[in-house]
DNA sequence: GAAACTGACGTAACCGATTGCATTTTTTAT
DNA sequence: ATAAAAAATGCAATCGGTTACGTCAGTTTC
């Protein structure tokens, strides 16, 4: 029952009969500390069950080898294979992850900015809850020059680094596509266009028809929060429209609107693609499991996490730059399936 | 550019002319300290820009108020689902997560628990990676008392408490489910018997099977990562079996492996139900997707983590002593969908 | 052989909040 | 008004590494 007591570098010294600065700088492969020295040093770590104190240690360097994530959910399976991503590279470097998130809630995310603060985290991975209006809960960061970097859902600011892909393009591809097939009343699905995500992606959307002299129609524009509820509310809302004017495609900003989107009209024996062509986003495990397969735009959670995390870190160890690099974007092809091809033979 | 000094509570002190010890109560609502001196002391704080150092704090007192959870991979539907919950449970008393993953190694899982030690996590969370042996390394926190729960894929241990569901007894349900629809060659593909839960849901599969009077056949179990990959070689292997000899009914140990099973026996022409079978694990959002609609288990990962993570920090705040506490058994129910239903009128 | 230098290690002052104990101030009781 | 009790605040040690600076023996240089 004797709690054990801890050991500290302290202990090594007396065992050693040297000074702890010796210790600590022998802990650290400090060149100045003789090879002998140093080997009897670990050596007696070991033997004693020596474990470094961080706090002891944070305190005095003013750092933690900690990156804070703010995400606005853990469970979509973009954010955790983000997540995952970021893990690989900070555990490769030697830093670990504080996540929190922000449920969407942007007084809860001020809430997670102020205690990894707090925390002292050497840097922040951010990605904004769904109605966050600004970026002032940040400044103390800004401030204090702790690099802050932006994934998915960015924000333009002059000190930090956005890591995400080109929205508008991917949305402009998924459209032309749709519009190659022959769809000339596509409607969209779409997010909060207060995240740049969810308004790039219309944006691109809106450019691919009036490049192809198609009308943009507000009825065929749906706003939500793209959750399961959303896209059998969409489905609903397409069966209730006469039958001329309802759309031959839909494009929605993620997968899982458009896949509960397509099992309630096929419910109502509406045929994918003949009848209603359909495209999403995210290419979400759903996308692949779905009949007919989802068209959809490989959004690379892993790799958005793990380029955010490994470039913070680069900037932390004075590698690069970050306050030279306004943004980071990475490839995201679209992914044809099933869903949208109505032609049968596509040149 | 000027580096912003760091504001502090002697800073405060020097402010008020009173002692930082004063500052220090007064900021934690010590009721030691009158309610006047404590509203200057907060004003000021607000005033300054004072952000607590968790550093200094931490060192001195002894806990952080962060746990540690070790997961085997962070990007799947459970386990991100038991983040979340651990995240709501311990962002709710003030707690943070450091969150790590194994990557399903047993060396990695090691490097990951000494990080946590380093670190001070006042407890652990974690599910054991795929071939972890023993847990040795966890030695050093049940020597120091630093509690530990177990949850999702746990391990015996007199100091320690588990938080799952009834892996037996839910296995049980499906097998006697798909007997009560009439199958009789009820194939099973499991995970690893190292961990529990596998090892639980086998012999579960097994006592239902004999109480049923049906012989088990080794043909029919089949041992993998229940990975996508591992359904498709599933469904290879029961294709190359002579239509005799193949199952009518088969029990994966999770939704991933039962799914990619399906599409490619149907690929095959195989019809489910009617010519087999299928039940999964998990309810995993593909579940709801596939057709026919997946029979599964409701595998709670948002209550799992909530709990578990609210369990450690009434024992950390004393209000309950998980010593003990042996085991925390969720609720599991059977999800019964399509792809079971051979007769079509279930009493 | 004295001065200058180098390598290896020790000394001690931090980092910033916490807390047992001492001290001062205020309140209560007599 | 005064002693006693209670409340409020201050003092100073402490947590365990880190690091600027000092020391000292041994080596090099001329």
């Amino acid at each position: 029952m004797s709690e054990e007591r801890e050991i500290t570098i302290y202990d090594i010294a007396k065992y050693l009969n040297i000074s702890a600065a010796t210790v600590s700088r022998g802990l650290k492969n400090n060149p100045m500390i003789s090879k002998t020295t140093r080997k009897k040093i670990t050596d007696a770590a070991q033997m004693l069950g020596y474990q470094s104190n961080a706090f002891a240690s944070n305190l005095r360097s003013r750092h933690t080898h900690t990156l804070g994530v703010i995400v606005p959910r853990l469970n979509s399976y973009f954010m955790s294979s983000a997540l995952a991503g970021m893990e690989n590279a900070a555990s490769r470097y030697g830093y670990n992850l504080i996540i929190a998130q922000s449920l969407e809630d942007a007084e809860k995310e001020k809430r997670n900015v102020a205690t990894m603060f707090n925390k002292r985290v050497d840097g922040l991975l951010i990605s904004l809850s769904y109605n966050t209006q600004n970026i002032n809960h940040l400044e103390p960061f800004f401030k204090r020059k702790i690099p802050v970097i932006f994934f998915d859902r960015v924000y333009p600011h002059n000190e930090s680094t956005s890591v995400g892909i080109n929205n508008f393009e991917a949305a402009y591809q998924v459209t032309k596509h749709l519009i190659d097939q022959g769809c000339k009343r596509i409607m969209h699905l779409g997010g909060n266009v207060l995240r740049n995500v969810y308004q790039e992606r219309l944006d691109g959307y809106r450019k691919a028809l009036q490049d192809h002299h198609l009308p943009f129609t507000e009825k065929l524009h749906l706003t939500g929060p793209l959750s399961e509820q959303a896209g059998e509310d969409a489905a609903r809302h397409i069966l209730e429209l006469s039958p001329d004017k309802r759309p031959d495609a839909v494009f929605s900003a993620n997968d899982t609107a458009a896949v509960y989107c397509m099992l309630a009209l096929q419910a109502a024996g509406i045929r994918i693609p003949e009848d209603i062509a359909f495209a999403g986003f995210n290419n979400d495990p759903i996308s692949k499991v779905i009949a007919p397969n989802l068209t959809t735009v490989e959004y690379p959670g892993d790799s958005i996490g793990h380029t955010a995390a490994t470039y913070l870190i680069n900037h932390l160890k004075g590698i690069s730059d970050l306050y030279a690099t306004n943004a980071i974007t990475l490839r995201a092809d679209l992914v044809i399936r099933a869903s949208s091809l109505k032609n049968k033979h596509p040149e």
